[in-house]
DNA sequence: GAAAGGCATTAACAAAAGATAAGAAAATCT
DNA sequence: AGATTTTCTTATCTTTTGTTAATGCCTTTC
Protein backbone atom coordinates (compact mmCIF):
# COMPACT_ATOMS: atom_id res chain seq x y z
CA UNK A 1 0.00 0.00 0.00
CA UNK A 2 1.21 3.24 -1.09
CA UNK A 3 1.03 6.49 0.52
CA UNK A 4 0.93 10.09 0.10
CA UNK A 5 3.34 9.92 3.25
CA UNK A 6 5.76 7.95 0.89
CA UNK A 7 6.34 11.05 -1.35
CA UNK A 8 7.98 12.63 1.02
CA UNK A 9 9.97 10.24 2.76
CA UNK A 10 12.96 10.63 0.97
CA UNK A 11 13.22 14.59 1.14
CA UNK A 12 12.67 14.42 4.75
CA UNK A 13 15.35 11.50 5.77
CA UNK A 14 17.48 13.61 3.23
CA UNK A 15 16.65 16.68 5.95
CA UNK A 16 17.42 15.03 9.46
CA UNK A 17 20.77 13.92 8.08
CA UNK A 18 21.50 17.75 9.40
CA UNK A 19 20.99 15.57 13.01
CA UNK A 20 21.07 12.25 12.69
CA UNK A 21 21.60 9.56 9.74
CA UNK A 22 19.66 6.70 10.62
CA UNK A 23 20.46 3.31 8.49
CA UNK A 24 18.12 1.64 6.36
CA UNK A 25 17.21 -0.92 9.00
CA UNK A 26 16.92 1.95 11.70
CA UNK A 27 14.54 4.63 9.27
CA UNK A 28 12.73 1.43 8.43
CA UNK A 29 11.53 1.43 11.95
CA UNK A 30 11.49 5.24 12.33
CA UNK A 31 9.41 5.86 9.15
CA UNK A 32 6.82 3.19 10.55
CA UNK A 33 5.82 5.89 13.12
CA UNK A 34 5.68 9.00 11.18
CA UNK A 35 2.53 10.70 9.72
CA UNK A 36 1.47 13.35 7.23
CA UNK A 37 -0.58 16.00 8.06
CA UNK A 38 -2.05 18.85 6.40
CA UNK A 39 -3.37 22.25 7.70
CA UNK A 40 -5.49 24.90 5.74
CA UNK A 41 -4.55 28.63 6.38
CA UNK A 42 -6.18 29.37 9.85
CA UNK A 43 -6.24 25.70 11.09
CA UNK A 44 -4.54 24.51 14.16
CA UNK A 45 -1.76 22.26 15.01
CA UNK A 46 -2.17 22.91 18.89
CA UNK A 47 -4.72 24.92 21.01
CA UNK A 48 -4.06 26.08 24.52
CA UNK A 49 -6.06 23.58 26.58
CA UNK A 50 -4.89 20.64 24.78
CA UNK A 51 -2.23 18.50 25.35
CA UNK A 52 0.23 19.03 22.14
CA UNK A 53 0.55 15.26 20.79
CA UNK A 54 2.65 15.46 17.97
CA UNK A 55 5.69 17.02 16.87
CA UNK A 56 6.22 18.08 13.60
CA UNK A 57 8.38 19.00 10.76
CA UNK A 58 7.64 21.52 7.86
CA UNK A 59 7.86 20.68 4.74
CA UNK A 60 5.94 23.25 3.34
CA UNK A 61 3.98 26.13 4.42
CA UNK A 62 4.32 28.46 7.62
CA UNK A 63 3.35 28.38 11.24
CA UNK A 64 3.09 30.78 14.00
CA UNK A 65 2.92 30.69 17.80
CA UNK A 66 0.84 32.42 20.00
CA UNK A 67 -0.62 32.82 23.46
CA UNK A 68 -3.29 35.24 24.46
CA UNK A 69 -3.08 37.93 26.96
CA UNK A 70 -5.91 39.09 28.06
CA UNK A 71 -7.92 38.57 25.23
CA UNK A 72 -5.04 39.47 22.41
CA UNK A 73 -3.12 37.03 20.53
CA UNK A 74 0.44 37.80 20.71
CA UNK A 75 2.67 35.98 18.24
CA UNK A 76 6.00 34.96 19.61
CA UNK A 77 7.41 32.57 17.00
CA UNK A 78 7.66 31.74 13.91
CA UNK A 79 8.40 28.52 11.65
CA UNK A 80 9.03 27.89 8.33
CA UNK A 81 9.60 25.00 5.55
CA UNK A 82 12.69 22.60 7.48
CA UNK A 83 11.93 23.78 11.02
CA UNK A 84 10.52 21.84 13.59
CA UNK A 85 7.20 22.53 15.63
CA UNK A 86 6.17 21.64 18.34
CA UNK A 87 4.53 23.36 22.00
CA UNK A 88 7.59 21.67 23.47
CA UNK A 89 6.44 22.15 27.13
CA UNK A 90 2.78 20.65 26.53
CA UNK A 91 4.24 18.22 24.27
CA UNK A 92 7.50 17.03 26.63
CA UNK A 93 5.44 16.74 29.81
CA UNK A 94 2.22 15.32 27.87
CA UNK A 95 0.10 17.88 29.77
CA UNK A 96 -1.90 20.96 28.53
CA UNK A 97 -0.28 23.85 27.25
CA UNK A 98 -0.74 27.63 26.79
CA UNK A 99 0.03 28.05 23.23
CA UNK A 100 -1.71 28.09 20.03
CA UNK A 101 0.00 27.12 16.94
CA UNK A 102 -1.76 28.13 14.08
CA UNK A 103 -1.09 28.04 10.35
CA UNK A 104 -0.25 31.39 8.29
CA UNK A 105 -0.71 29.61 5.22
CA UNK A 106 -1.64 25.93 4.37
CA UNK A 107 1.09 23.73 5.50
CA UNK A 108 2.40 20.60 5.01
CA UNK A 109 3.90 18.66 7.74
CA UNK A 110 5.45 15.46 8.62
CA UNK A 111 4.74 14.36 12.20
CA UNK A 112 5.93 11.86 15.11
CA UNK A 113 3.31 11.48 17.64
CA UNK A 114 4.62 11.38 21.49
CA UNK A 115 4.09 7.41 21.63
CA UNK A 116 5.08 6.76 18.45
CA UNK A 117 8.45 8.52 20.01
CA UNK A 118 8.24 6.63 23.09
CA UNK A 119 8.40 3.47 21.10
CA UNK A 120 11.40 4.48 18.83
CA UNK A 121 13.38 5.61 22.60
CA UNK A 122 12.58 2.27 24.00
CA UNK A 123 13.64 0.03 20.59
CA UNK A 124 16.78 -1.54 21.08
CA UNK A 125 17.41 -0.72 17.12
CA UNK A 126 16.71 2.65 17.46
CA UNK A 127 16.92 4.41 21.19
CA UNK A 128 20.21 5.64 21.21
CA UNK A 129 19.84 7.37 17.74
CA UNK A 130 16.39 8.93 18.95
CA UNK A 131 17.67 10.31 22.17
CA UNK A 132 20.39 11.60 20.18
CA UNK A 133 18.49 13.29 17.83
CA UNK A 134 15.82 14.09 20.62
CA UNK A 135 19.01 15.86 22.12
CA UNK A 136 20.45 17.76 18.88
CA UNK A 137 16.72 18.62 18.26
CA UNK A 138 16.56 20.44 21.81
CA UNK A 139 19.84 21.84 21.91
CA UNK A 140 19.47 23.44 18.01
CA UNK A 141 16.31 24.99 20.13
CA UNK A 142 18.47 26.40 22.71
CA UNK A 143 20.82 27.54 20.07
CA UNK A 144 17.99 29.79 18.62
CA UNK A 145 16.62 31.00 22.28
CA UNK A 146 20.13 32.74 23.14
CA UNK A 147 20.12 34.55 20.15
CA UNK A 148 16.92 35.39 21.04
CA UNK A 149 17.02 36.62 24.63
CA UNK A 150 20.12 38.11 23.54
CA UNK A 151 18.44 40.25 21.64
CA UNK A 152 15.98 41.41 23.79
CA UNK A 153 18.68 42.31 26.51
CA UNK A 154 21.06 43.89 24.58
CA UNK A 155 18.82 45.60 21.09
CA UNK A 156 16.30 48.04 21.34
CA UNK A 157 12.98 47.78 19.03
CA UNK A 158 15.01 49.06 16.31
CA UNK A 159 18.08 47.64 16.20
CA UNK A 160 16.13 44.34 16.87
CA UNK A 161 14.04 44.67 13.34
CA UNK A 162 17.04 46.14 11.41
CA UNK A 163 19.14 42.29 12.66
CA UNK A 164 16.13 40.60 11.12
CA UNK A 165 15.80 42.58 7.80
CA UNK A 166 19.54 41.33 7.74
CA UNK A 167 20.03 37.85 8.81
CA UNK A 168 16.68 36.50 9.17
CA UNK A 169 14.74 38.12 6.28
CA UNK A 170 13.53 34.67 5.60
CA UNK A 171 10.50 35.46 7.76
CA UNK A 172 9.79 38.23 6.34
CA UNK A 173 8.35 37.18 3.43
CA UNK A 174 4.83 36.46 3.83
CA UNK A 175 4.20 37.20 7.39
CA UNK A 176 1.83 39.72 8.41
CA UNK A 177 3.42 43.21 10.18
CA UNK A 178 1.10 43.18 13.28
CA UNK A 179 2.40 39.36 13.86
CA UNK A 180 6.17 40.68 13.53
CA UNK A 181 5.97 43.32 15.69
CA UNK A 182 5.09 41.06 18.53
CA UNK A 183 7.73 39.17 17.87
CA UNK A 184 10.02 41.87 18.73
CA UNK A 185 8.16 42.71 21.54
CA UNK A 186 6.44 45.69 20.16
CA UNK A 187 2.99 47.03 19.55
CA UNK A 188 2.20 47.03 14.92
CA UNK A 189 1.87 50.73 15.37
CA UNK A 190 5.23 51.39 16.74
CA UNK A 191 6.91 48.59 13.88
CA UNK A 192 5.04 51.04 11.43
CA UNK A 193 6.73 53.81 12.72
CA UNK A 194 10.33 52.54 12.99
CA UNK A 195 10.07 51.10 9.46
CA UNK A 196 8.93 54.95 8.45
CA UNK A 197 12.12 56.09 10.29
CA UNK A 198 14.49 53.27 8.27
CA UNK A 199 13.19 54.38 5.23
CA UNK A 200 13.64 58.35 5.56
CA UNK A 201 16.14 58.66 7.34
CA UNK A 202 16.47 62.41 5.96
CA UNK A 203 14.43 64.44 8.29
CA UNK B 1 43.01 8.52 47.55
CA UNK B 2 40.25 11.02 49.34
CA UNK B 3 39.76 14.51 47.83
CA UNK B 4 37.56 16.94 48.65
CA UNK B 5 35.45 16.23 45.51
CA UNK B 6 34.06 13.37 47.42
CA UNK B 7 32.64 15.01 49.80
CA UNK B 8 30.20 16.52 47.49
CA UNK B 9 29.11 13.75 45.31
CA UNK B 10 26.26 11.85 47.38
CA UNK B 11 24.52 15.64 47.56
CA UNK B 12 25.44 15.79 43.92
CA UNK B 13 24.51 12.26 42.87
CA UNK B 14 21.07 12.78 44.88
CA UNK B 15 20.79 16.11 42.92
CA UNK B 16 20.74 14.14 39.83
CA UNK B 17 17.94 12.17 40.37
CA UNK B 18 15.82 14.89 39.17
CA UNK B 19 16.71 14.01 35.93
CA UNK B 20 18.04 10.87 35.85
CA UNK B 21 19.30 7.76 38.07
CA UNK B 22 22.61 6.07 38.24
CA UNK B 23 22.96 2.84 38.98
CA UNK B 24 26.50 2.49 41.78
CA UNK B 25 27.99 0.41 38.54
CA UNK B 26 27.28 3.59 36.32
CA UNK B 27 28.08 6.04 38.79
CA UNK B 28 31.51 4.96 39.32
CA UNK B 29 32.40 5.30 35.53
CA UNK B 30 30.24 9.10 35.54
CA UNK B 31 32.24 10.12 38.98
CA UNK B 32 35.49 9.72 37.22
CA UNK B 33 34.72 12.24 35.33
CA UNK B 34 33.43 15.07 37.95
CA UNK B 35 35.90 17.73 39.14
CA UNK B 36 35.14 20.28 41.88
CA UNK B 37 35.79 23.92 40.97
CA UNK B 38 36.12 26.95 42.88
CA UNK B 39 35.68 30.53 41.42
CA UNK B 40 36.17 33.41 43.84
CA UNK B 41 34.11 36.76 43.63
CA UNK B 42 34.17 38.22 39.52
CA UNK B 43 36.32 35.37 38.95
CA UNK B 44 35.49 33.60 35.28
CA UNK B 45 34.39 30.28 34.68
CA UNK B 46 34.44 31.67 30.84
CA UNK B 47 34.96 34.06 28.81
CA UNK B 48 34.33 35.68 25.37
CA UNK B 49 36.65 34.39 22.79
CA UNK B 50 37.53 31.55 24.28
CA UNK B 51 35.74 27.94 24.04
CA UNK B 52 33.71 26.50 27.08
CA UNK B 53 35.11 23.55 27.70
CA UNK B 54 33.25 22.66 31.08
CA UNK B 55 29.37 21.88 32.23
CA UNK B 56 29.05 23.31 35.52
CA UNK B 57 26.75 22.28 38.29
CA UNK B 58 26.19 24.69 41.22
CA UNK B 59 26.93 23.59 44.52
CA UNK B 60 26.93 26.62 46.04
CA UNK B 61 27.29 30.39 45.22
CA UNK B 62 25.88 32.61 42.17
CA UNK B 63 27.08 33.20 38.88
CA UNK B 64 25.84 35.65 36.03
CA UNK B 65 26.34 35.51 31.70
CA UNK B 66 26.94 38.75 30.76
CA UNK B 67 27.95 39.47 26.89
CA UNK B 68 29.68 42.90 25.87
CA UNK B 69 27.51 45.49 23.82
CA UNK B 70 30.14 48.08 22.66
CA UNK B 71 32.14 48.26 25.99
CA UNK B 72 29.59 47.71 28.39
CA UNK B 73 28.17 44.51 30.16
CA UNK B 74 24.78 43.49 29.74
CA UNK B 75 24.27 40.63 31.81
CA UNK B 76 21.39 37.91 30.69
CA UNK B 77 20.97 35.32 32.94
CA UNK B 78 21.83 34.09 36.26
CA UNK B 79 22.43 30.90 38.12
CA UNK B 80 22.30 29.92 41.48
CA UNK B 81 22.73 26.82 43.68
CA UNK B 82 21.62 23.71 42.31
CA UNK B 83 21.61 25.09 38.46
CA UNK B 84 23.76 23.79 35.85
CA UNK B 85 25.83 26.99 34.13
CA UNK B 86 27.50 26.51 31.07
CA UNK B 87 27.98 28.52 27.54
CA UNK B 88 25.89 25.95 26.06
CA UNK B 89 26.45 27.03 22.26
CA UNK B 90 30.61 27.24 22.75
CA UNK B 91 30.15 24.05 24.67
CA UNK B 92 28.21 22.45 22.86
CA UNK B 93 29.74 23.27 19.50
CA UNK B 94 33.20 23.53 21.12
CA UNK B 95 34.02 26.89 19.29
CA UNK B 96 34.61 30.18 20.68
CA UNK B 97 31.77 31.97 22.51
CA UNK B 98 30.73 35.07 22.78
CA UNK B 99 29.50 35.05 26.53
CA UNK B 100 31.42 36.03 29.86
CA UNK B 101 29.91 34.29 32.77
CA UNK B 102 31.25 35.44 36.08
CA UNK B 103 30.87 34.36 39.99
CA UNK B 104 28.67 37.07 41.60
CA UNK B 105 30.11 35.77 44.64
CA UNK B 106 32.20 32.76 45.67
CA UNK B 107 31.41 29.55 43.89
CA UNK B 108 31.72 26.11 44.13
CA UNK B 109 31.27 23.52 41.46
CA UNK B 110 31.32 20.04 40.14
CA UNK B 111 32.41 20.19 36.71
CA UNK B 112 32.05 17.61 33.55
CA UNK B 113 34.54 18.73 31.25
CA UNK B 114 33.41 18.26 27.56
CA UNK B 115 35.60 15.32 26.65
CA UNK B 116 34.47 13.84 29.84
CA UNK B 117 31.00 13.93 28.67
CA UNK B 118 31.90 12.82 24.87
CA UNK B 119 33.68 9.51 26.82
CA UNK B 120 30.36 9.02 28.65
CA UNK B 121 28.45 9.54 25.78
CA UNK B 122 30.79 6.41 23.64
CA UNK B 123 31.23 4.29 27.15
CA UNK B 124 28.57 1.31 26.58
CA UNK B 125 27.60 1.17 30.21
CA UNK B 126 26.73 4.98 30.36
CA UNK B 127 25.83 6.04 26.49
CA UNK B 128 22.40 5.78 27.24
CA UNK B 129 21.70 7.17 30.34
CA UNK B 130 24.45 10.45 29.60
CA UNK B 131 22.29 10.91 25.82
CA UNK B 132 19.14 11.01 28.16
CA UNK B 133 20.50 13.43 30.45
CA UNK B 134 21.85 15.32 27.75
CA UNK B 135 18.89 15.77 26.49
CA UNK B 136 16.70 16.47 29.77
CA UNK B 137 18.92 19.08 30.56
CA UNK B 138 18.75 20.66 27.47
CA UNK B 139 14.82 20.42 27.67
CA UNK B 140 14.40 22.07 31.04
CA UNK B 141 17.13 25.08 29.67
CA UNK B 142 14.38 25.38 26.57
CA UNK B 143 11.24 25.57 29.49
CA UNK B 144 12.96 28.02 31.02
CA UNK B 145 13.85 29.91 27.78
CA UNK B 146 10.19 29.37 26.60
CA UNK B 147 9.05 31.45 29.73
CA UNK B 148 11.70 34.09 28.96
CA UNK B 149 10.91 34.64 25.88
CA UNK B 150 7.55 35.16 26.48
CA UNK B 151 7.97 37.56 29.52
CA UNK B 152 10.06 39.88 26.75
CA UNK B 153 7.11 39.19 24.40
CA UNK B 154 3.48 39.88 26.17
CA UNK B 155 4.62 42.05 29.31
CA UNK B 156 6.52 45.31 30.06
CA UNK B 157 9.34 46.16 32.25
CA UNK B 158 6.99 46.89 34.95
CA UNK B 159 5.05 43.88 34.67
CA UNK B 160 8.31 41.55 34.10
CA UNK B 161 9.68 42.79 37.29
CA UNK B 162 6.67 42.19 39.54
CA UNK B 163 6.51 38.79 38.38
CA UNK B 164 10.05 38.18 38.85
CA UNK B 165 9.15 38.99 42.79
CA UNK B 166 6.25 36.88 42.65
CA UNK B 167 7.66 33.57 41.24
CA UNK B 168 11.55 34.42 41.44
CA UNK B 169 12.35 35.93 44.04
CA UNK B 170 15.52 33.79 44.55
CA UNK B 171 16.82 35.45 42.12
CA UNK B 172 16.28 38.78 43.50
CA UNK B 173 18.42 37.93 46.78
CA UNK B 174 22.00 39.10 46.75
CA UNK B 175 21.97 39.77 43.21
CA UNK B 176 22.92 43.54 42.67
CA UNK B 177 19.93 45.60 40.89
CA UNK B 178 22.18 46.93 37.94
CA UNK B 179 22.32 43.37 36.96
CA UNK B 180 18.94 42.53 37.51
CA UNK B 181 18.04 45.46 34.74
CA UNK B 182 19.78 44.39 32.22
CA UNK B 183 18.45 41.03 32.60
CA UNK B 184 14.29 42.39 32.68
CA UNK B 185 15.83 44.47 29.03
CA UNK B 186 16.02 48.19 30.48
CA UNK B 187 18.25 50.56 32.42
CA UNK B 188 18.95 50.54 35.97
CA UNK B 189 17.60 53.58 36.60
CA UNK B 190 14.43 52.68 34.76
CA UNK B 191 14.29 49.81 37.30
CA UNK B 192 14.69 52.19 39.91
CA UNK B 193 11.53 54.16 38.78
CA UNK B 194 9.33 50.98 38.09
CA UNK B 195 10.42 50.40 42.43
CA UNK B 196 9.49 53.47 43.53
CA UNK B 197 6.09 53.45 41.13
CA UNK B 198 5.63 49.91 42.95
CA UNK B 199 6.64 51.16 46.17
CA UNK B 200 4.40 54.07 46.36
CA UNK B 201 1.36 53.35 44.52
CA UNK B 202 -0.38 56.79 45.70
CA UNK B 203 0.13 59.64 43.25
C1' DG C 1 39.76 55.73 60.21
C1' DA C 2 40.02 58.20 55.88
C1' DA C 3 39.82 57.85 50.99
C1' DA C 4 38.12 55.67 46.90
C1' DG C 5 35.14 53.33 44.24
C1' DG C 6 30.82 51.21 43.29
C1' DC C 7 25.85 51.34 43.51
C1' DA C 8 21.06 53.05 44.05
C1' DT C 9 18.30 57.04 43.74
C1' DT C 10 16.70 61.31 41.93
C1' DA C 11 16.18 65.07 38.59
C1' DA C 12 15.66 67.14 33.98
C1' DC C 13 15.28 66.65 29.26
C1' DA C 14 14.97 64.17 24.87
C1' DA C 15 13.48 60.17 22.42
C1' DA C 16 10.69 56.40 21.90
C1' DA C 17 6.75 53.55 22.80
C1' DG C 18 1.82 52.69 24.18
C1' DA C 19 -3.16 53.79 23.45
C1' DT C 20 -6.76 55.23 20.72
C1' DA C 21 -8.90 56.59 16.66
C1' DA C 22 -9.35 57.49 11.83
C1' DG C 23 -8.25 56.81 7.16
C1' DA C 24 -5.88 54.35 3.19
C1' DA C 25 -4.46 50.20 1.09
C1' DA C 26 -4.63 45.30 0.38
C1' DA C 27 -6.52 40.98 0.58
C1' DT C 28 -10.63 38.02 0.81
C1' DC C 29 -15.19 36.61 -0.19
C1' DT C 30 -19.36 35.81 -2.67
C1' DA D 1 -16.59 43.45 -9.98
C1' DG D 2 -18.31 45.06 -5.68
C1' DA D 3 -18.42 44.59 -0.89
C1' DT D 4 -16.39 43.28 3.40
C1' DT D 5 -12.69 42.24 6.24
C1' DT D 6 -8.11 42.64 7.43
C1' DT D 7 -3.88 45.01 7.57
C1' DC D 8 -0.95 49.02 7.46
C1' DT D 9 -0.22 53.77 8.10
C1' DT D 10 -0.78 58.27 10.12
C1' DA D 11 -1.99 61.52 13.75
C1' DT D 12 -2.61 63.02 18.56
C1' DC D 13 -1.84 62.55 23.20
C1' DT D 14 -0.05 60.20 27.33
C1' DT D 15 3.17 57.32 29.52
C1' DT D 16 7.44 55.24 29.81
C1' DT D 17 12.14 54.72 28.86
C1' DG D 18 16.91 56.32 27.69
C1' DT D 19 20.54 59.61 28.67
C1' DT D 20 23.33 62.31 31.43
C1' DA D 21 24.59 64.12 35.59
C1' DA D 22 24.45 64.99 40.57
C1' DT D 23 23.79 63.27 45.22
C1' DG D 24 24.06 60.24 49.07
C1' DC D 25 24.93 55.64 50.90
C1' DC D 26 27.53 51.73 51.51
C1' DT D 27 31.46 48.72 51.03
C1' DT D 28 36.12 48.00 50.05
C1' DT D 29 40.90 49.21 50.40
C1' DC D 30 44.95 50.88 52.19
Amino acid sequence: MHSELEKYLPAFRQQLNKWITFSDEEWAIVSQHLQLKTLRKKEYFTQAGSTCKELGFILSGALRLYHLKDIEEITSYFCLANDFICSYKSFLKQQPGFSYIQAITDTLLITFTYDGLQQLLNHPLTAHKTERFGRLIAEDLIFCYEDRVQAFVTQSPEERYISLLNNNSRILQHIPQHYLANYLGITPVSLSRIRKRILEPGK
